[in-house]
DNA sequence: CGGCGGCTTGATTCGAGTCAAGAACCGTGG
DNA sequence: CCACGGTTCTTGACTCGAATCAAGCCGCCG
């Protein structure tokens, strides 16, 4: 029902819509059509689950602000973490598209976030009468496989100091693409070595090393990226996948986050 | 034009036909139309590239027998392969759907193929005539996701023999989905261990080892499948994740590859 | 028959995991 | 404001899995 959204609304929503645009979603009725359709969530607290695996549900989750992750436990009591999701990301796509209770994967926050979610109903008939949004998420979920390809390559063949590099530098190329410029890594060190495949321990002292080389540095408890041309060149990251994203946005606007 | 395939046409497309159907597409007329628009290139030698990167294209790429790999080499010259294509997988959607020149992945068979194209705007007024053509591809793709996410915790979490097992299991449901069944494992040592992040020499370990347990053997040259079972418990490799497709194909069916 | 690519084997090295103990930091509540 | 308890991070000692190097071997194709 909501085409003219409040103010204080659409001020929470610039993420999403910066992302939907990016992805190449022109028309600005479309895009406040889904806007539109989303009810918010309680935010959800630092360390929480946002969303919980196999539980079956009639809404797809949407990030609004904050970071989050995309994880599995493992038997063995670790976890590995796919990836991580920013403002203007969709969670559970897949629980839309492929029917099932979408294996054992679930979604945790890594700082505070505010979620939103969307009517699976009301998804389908936006994408009937958007047909350009059913690009834009196929075009999302795309984009999400090649990133989890270029992932892969670091974690299986990049020693563990690449390795961490890499995640840092696609960190500070995701957050960038939802106009978030940031030096600091809201990631815990173990939430970083659950994501490079890696031991805390292993991250500490990598990171002891990345201090050493004055790519990092430490404020407080989080860590900084002091030197950013330099940690993308040795972790060979080139961001290269984003280029076609980058060109569609208005690339220098800076927010910084709360 | 042809929605009246002759029949060696139709034989051949038997494995992307169960595919689409697996994927959910219900009607016989859509098939065919998809059929229809595919145009076949020569075949594909053994080790040769089915598709390089960086070059744009004007059509999509649909492998119609054999089997392929998608990978991508790394300055230091080794390989990483992302995943195995079979029969009825497309190639290069994503080429397709992100407009870029598909970042340096690359697509080499594996087994001798063939493979079939269908240009861009043929697949687009497909597309468009046939909305559930557009989810059963978005649908591809995300199982895609979903398959290289289980990967990437194997890779990143297990040890050499289970992240070898479970590459062997991954290879025979893959197989199944589009109805193909056989203990035969067309992959080299070498592909397996650009796949599993290993050397060669250590897959070659691993591999003796199996034998020793009776999980697999050697016909030839080429490895065998032994006993499906344990080494789907070996590598914690359930399937689950195709469980949703399977449930939409008939799953008993049988062929030989040739 | 020769030669080449894929597989095997052994010796050695090294990166990263594990275990264990301690320190720094944080939020909490007295 | 400070003492407390729990995370998170740090450090060291030790172990071990897998990479690398280097030969030699098998099966295949010309």
């Amino acid at each position: 029902m909501t085409n003219s959204l409040i103010q204080s609304e659409r001020q929470s929503f610039v993420h999403l819509t910066k992302r939907l645009k990016t992805l190449g979603m022109d028309s600005q009725t479309a895009i406040e059509s889904v806007l539109g359709r989303i009810t918010m969530r309680p935010g959800v607290n630092k360390a929480e689950d946002i969303l919980v695996p196999g539980r079956a549900s009639r809404h797809i989750t949407v990030l609004i602000a904050g970071v989050a992750c995309l994880y599995e436990r493992v038997p063995n009591g670790s976890r590995q973490i796919f990836s991580f999701r920013y403002p203007g990301d969709f969670c559970d796509l897949n629980r839309h598209v492929l029917q099932e209770t979408n294996s054992g994967v679930a979604v945790a926050a890594i700082t505070c976030c505010s979620v939103g979610t969307i009517a699976h109903s009301d998804l389908d008939q936006l994408i009937r009468q958007y047909p350009e949004l059913g690009s834009v998420l196929w075009r999302a979920s795309m984009l999400e496989a090649s990133i989890l390809r270029k992932r892969m390559l670091s974690v299986s063949r990049q020693p563990a100091l690449q390795r961490v590099a890499y995640l840092l530098c696609e960190h500070l190329y995701q957050q960038e693409v939802v106009g978030i410029s940031s030096d600091l890594i809201p990631q815990s060190q173990l939430d970083l070595a659950d994501a490079a495949g890696l031991s805390n321990v292993h991250v500490s002292r990598v990171f002891k090393e990345l201090q050493r080389l004055e790519l990092m540095s430490k404020e407080g408890r989080v860590m900084k990226v002091r030197n950013r041309q330099r940690l993308a060149s040795l972790a060979e990251f080139d961001g290269a996948y984003l280029n076609m994203l980058r060109l569609r946005s208005e690339w220098q606007v800076k927010i910084d986050p709360p």
